[in-house]
DNA sequence: CGGCATCCTTGGAGATACTG
DNA sequence: CAGTATCTCCAAGGATGCCG
């Protein structure tokens, strides 16, 4: 009873990603924020309160990817966002408790990085 | 020079990458890391030793993917391997003192994971 | 300024089959 | 048992252009 591929598959997940989120949260964490853009997105947000090109620009990434990733992230519950729709419109983004919440998380990885990176 | 793209391009990072990178080492630690399969991975290897197809089950990694997951994290330093080549072969993987370091950082995702997750 | 729509490329990863 | 080889597919993401 290996791959046993039940019709109950209305999630998207394979099954594997299944059994690996019912085993702990470490690893269904690690599914939820999934990709790096995520990651290096939120981090960015730590500081505080950023604009939609200022992320661009310290990100790196393209105005589609970013859009699509704080598109995610604000579904997610990680990001708010708030808009300005005077003349040239304005876009705010911050983190929300749960978004804020990994920072522990980072400061962890800062730490590893300290030791480990180069 | 925002995209001088020198011919000291011998690295196979994006500038966006690099760049990122370069401001701390949080992204630095997350490319590093990467693909969810590493961590996931990783974390497998938390509680000791554990041969291929222990792993192969308790990810759920096709032995294609598990392998080469299994390559670079040991490229990379975060695991050992240990073969038996007796009779049936026997290849066992740990987790070095680098990867082993990256338990707090499992601790911090499991500790949010717990007040955030579902 | 913020952010979709479109097109296109890449590689991450599954399935399967084969070897020492 | 522990991989490697091959084929294939799909989603992530870059580039570009347009629009409110």
């Amino acid at each position: 009873m290996t791959t046993q591929p039940t019709d109950a598959d209305t999630e998207e997940k394979t099954d594997a990603e299944q059994k690996n989120s019912d085993l702990c949260n470490v690893v269904g964490a690690v599914e939820e924020i999934g990709t790096e853009w995520k990651l290096i997105t939120l981090h960015n947000l730590r500081d505080g309160e950023k604009r939609f090109n200022e992320l661009k620009r310290a990100t790196g990434a393209s105005s589609y990817t970013l859009s699509r990733v704080l598109d995610d992230l604000e579904a997610e519950g990680f990001v708010d966002n708030r808009k300005e729709l005077e003349s040239p419109v304005a876009s705010y983004y911050t983190l929300t408790e749960k978004g804020a919440g990994l920072c522990p998380v980072f400061e962890a990885l800062d730490d590893w990085g300290a030791n480990w990176l180069e």
